[in-house]
DNA sequence: AATGCAGCCATTTTT
DNA sequence: TGGCTGCATT
């Protein structure tokens, strides 16, 4: 048994694994096997009797990656009962913890998670009851610094430090939406990893518990987390320090949301008798896809430093193609599937990754207009389609009550004739009686406060929403939506809809419906709502995947493409204008990310014009392009240029030469190719 | 209160 | 380009 459980290892990874005990980190570059060696862990543990599988603790980074490693250690135990229960990301892990202890904190265990657009409208109302101008204080930049904030474990009362004039009124808005949405009994993301720590800080009995019962912790893709993040593992080691981290600081690409890359780089102070380990064997990609993105991240002046050596054989060259257009370019790239491609690998081998979502829809429109199968991962996501979350408003008002925010979507649809001066009225009487919206709304029926009209169709809604209640005792909660459908009036409103979109709307329902069929009881399939990753969706079927970089970590595919590498868009100038020579470094990781997803072909593409807001913008090669190795580049502008006869391309060269608009890349690139001496 | 239209603005990445 | 806000109309 033991046999098989490391003779698919090599002898680095191995190490990795039996060293069990005390603090471990293991440096692990990019396709080194490292969720193998963390699942393999995880099972040695369990196999060497070191721990019970609900005595390991496992961060993972998505949803999909949990179910993923729980899917492979069940299939090391076969015939197992016992799944490894404490197997999640940060959020859903404090979500149980959250659950359990609620009280000790104030709060009722059935609270709701908030997701941005519910923080931002909370955000705005507080914003609106301050008297503040909401266009220079918007929610959007509020929710910013609050959530950075809370991403260094700040509540309002512990953010200290000289405050400049706007982070002066944040931190106003600040008190006033955390005292909301814990009155709302809610919490969002943030919330639930910082009251998990304060959860541990503050119950020396709660903490202790846990911490015994973790005899082992294991982290995947530490260079991703936060300072918070961070507390909450330190909080929860044993005496025994029994923590290994896996990560590799080349594919640091979260720092805009805080992750801090310092936890990577200083595990072994904080743990002084850290064992490290280097997996430095690339199992996936070709030498020319390895050594084309290693060459490329080596431009990084901040980094460890490791040499991946590629298992494999020297493959195809990487292709550099330059394209006119952007259409050109979502053409080019069909015709290299449907031409070359289609015949080697299935649909879903390839995959299509940008830096922003909204590159995907040229692609989308190319493929449908050829009829290719794709789907887009993240972008416009399931359950942030109106209709969605119009129907899960209404099973949120269901599972608690207090959940103002979902009662004000239920009320607005369907439309029951209740405009902005009713609700305006109803949350006035809210807020002076202390009362949920929903009791507001039965008092002043009670008392008689609404004309005729409102009060009916109000008491109409509260008599619903009790009776559903009483339901969803009753009857399942894949049964209770139907009844919801029906009863409010909803399926009634897309009947009388007729534009093209109604189709779309009903498969999207059915497919709610479904979905719910996937979890036990309402509130874990509305948890699920709320944690889902963009990555969490559907796979089935054979199609091209296009998604961004972001979303691809951690995944691999045969073929990969990287279109758009154009200077400000790819490295992006927002980044670059916020933080300059850190960002370049961290966009450049995430094109070390990008190229390392492939395991046997990549292609890297820009187009010299793109529409961009609307109108035709004039790009230049990004200066990545500059970067990549020569010798395992085929390059293939030329024939492109030679086709076009309508293209001058030195005027074209003379327009672009502004100062301001060069890149170190494009000046590169045009003196390989002898544009220039 | 609900609908419709004009003009505005924006597009980085997400648990 | 297109989604969203705000204003005017019904």
């Amino acid at each position: 048994m033991e046999e098989n459980f490391l003779s698919n290892l090599n002898e680095d990874q191995k190490k990795a694994v039996i060293s069990t005990d005390g603090p471990n980190l293991i440096v692990a570059g990019a396709g080194s096997g490292k969720t193998r060696v963390l699942t393999t862990k995880l099972a040695y543990l369990i196999k060497n009797k070191k721990a019970w599988p609900n005595q390991i603790l496992c961060v993972t980074f998505t949803n999909k990656a949990a179910r993923e490693m729980q899917n492979r250690v069940m299939n090391f135990f076969k015939g197992a009962k016992n799944s490894v229960s404490w197997l999640g990301t940060f959020h859903s892990i404090s979500v149980k913890f959250l659950r359990r202890h609620a009280e000790a904190l104030g709060f009722k265990s059935n609270f709701t998670i908030l997701d941005t657009d519910d923080q931002k409208k909370l955000i705005k109302k507080v914003i609106e009851g301050e008297n503040l101008d909401a266009k220079k204080y918007s929610p959007q930049l509020i929710l910013a610094i609050i959530d950075k904030w809370k991403n260094k474990g700040q509540l309002p009362n512990d953010v200290k430090g000289k405050f400049d004039p706007i982070e002066k009124i944040v931190h106003k808005i600040y008190k006033i939406y955390q005292q909301k949405i814990k009155d709302l009994n809610c919490m969002d993301f943030g919330d639930l990893i910082l009251y998990s720590v304060q959860l541990f800080e503050k119950n020396s009995d709660i903490r202790q518990i846990y911490q015994k019962n973790f005899k082992y912790i294991l982290v995947d893709e530490f260079q991703d987390t936060n300072f918070i993040q961070n507390k909450w593992l330190n909080l929860l080691v044993n005496e025994k320090n029994n923590i290994c981290c896996v990560g590799d600081d080349d594919q640091s690409i979260y720092s805009w949301r805080g992750a801090e890359i310092k936890n990577f780089l200083t595990f072994d102070k904080l743990y002084k008798d850290c064992k490290i380990f280097k997996l430095q064997q690339n199992y996936r990609s070709t030498k020319n896809i390895l050594d084309t993105a290693s060459i490329l991240i080596s431009n990084n002046k901040s980094r460890i430093g490791k040499k991946l050596l590629s298992k494999k054989n020297d493959g195809e060259l990487v292709k550099l193609n330059c394209y006119q257009t952007g259409r050109d370019e979502a053409e080019g790239v069909s015709d290299i599937i449907e031409n070359n491609l289609q015949k080697k690998f299935s649909l879903n081998d390839i995959t299509i990754l940008v830096r922003a979502i909204y590159q995907t829809r040229e692609f989308e429109e190319r493929f449908l207009k050829i009829g290719l199968g794709y789907r887009i991962i993240g972008g416009m996501r399931f359950y942030e389609r109106a209709e969605i979350k119009d129907l899960v408003a209404y099973l949120r008002v269901i599972s608690q009550k207090t959940d103002d925010l979902a009662l004000e979507r239920v009320i607005g649809v369907p439309k029951k004739g209740i405009g902005e001066s009713t609700l305006n009225q109803i949350y006035t009487f809210s807020n002076k009686e202390k009362l949920c919206l929903e009791d507001a709304i039965a008092k002043m029926i009670r008392e008689g406060l609404f004309k005729p009209k409102i009060k009916i169709a109000l008491e109409k809604l509260i008599n619903s929403l009790n009776k559903w209640r009483e339901d969803s005792k009753k009857i399942k909660h894949y049964d209770l939506i139907k009844t919801i459908i029906d009863e409010s009036g909803y399926s009634q409103m897309l009947k009388n809809k007729k534009d093209i979109e109604n189709e779309n709307r009903l498969e999207n329902i059915k497919e709610l419906i479904r979905a719910m069929h996937d979890y036990e009881n309402l509130q874990s399939f509305l948890e699920h709502v709320s944690l889902a990753t963009s990555i969490d969706q559907n796979w089935e079927g054979d199609k091209i995947n296009l998604m961004t970089m972001h979303a691809a970590k951690g995944l691999e595919f045969e073929v990969v493409f990287l279109p758009g590498w154009e200077e400000g868009l790819f490295p992006h100038q927002k980044s670059l204008e916020e933080k300059g020579d850190f960002a370049l470094e961290e966009e450049r990781r995430l094109a070390y990310v990008g190229i390392t997803r492939a395991k046997q072909e990549a292609f890297i593409s820009f187009a010299m014009r793109r529409v961009y807001h609307g109108d035709w913008v004039d790009a230049l090669p990004s200066r990545f392009v500059g970067e990549l190795p020569e010798k395992n580049i085929e390059k293939n502008e030329s024939q492109n240029f030679k086709d076009d006869t309508d293209f001058d391309f030195n005027q074209d060269i003379q327009i672009e030469f502004d100062d301001e608009y060069r890149s170190p890349g494009w000046e590169r690139f045009k003196r390989k190719n002898k544009l220039i001496k």
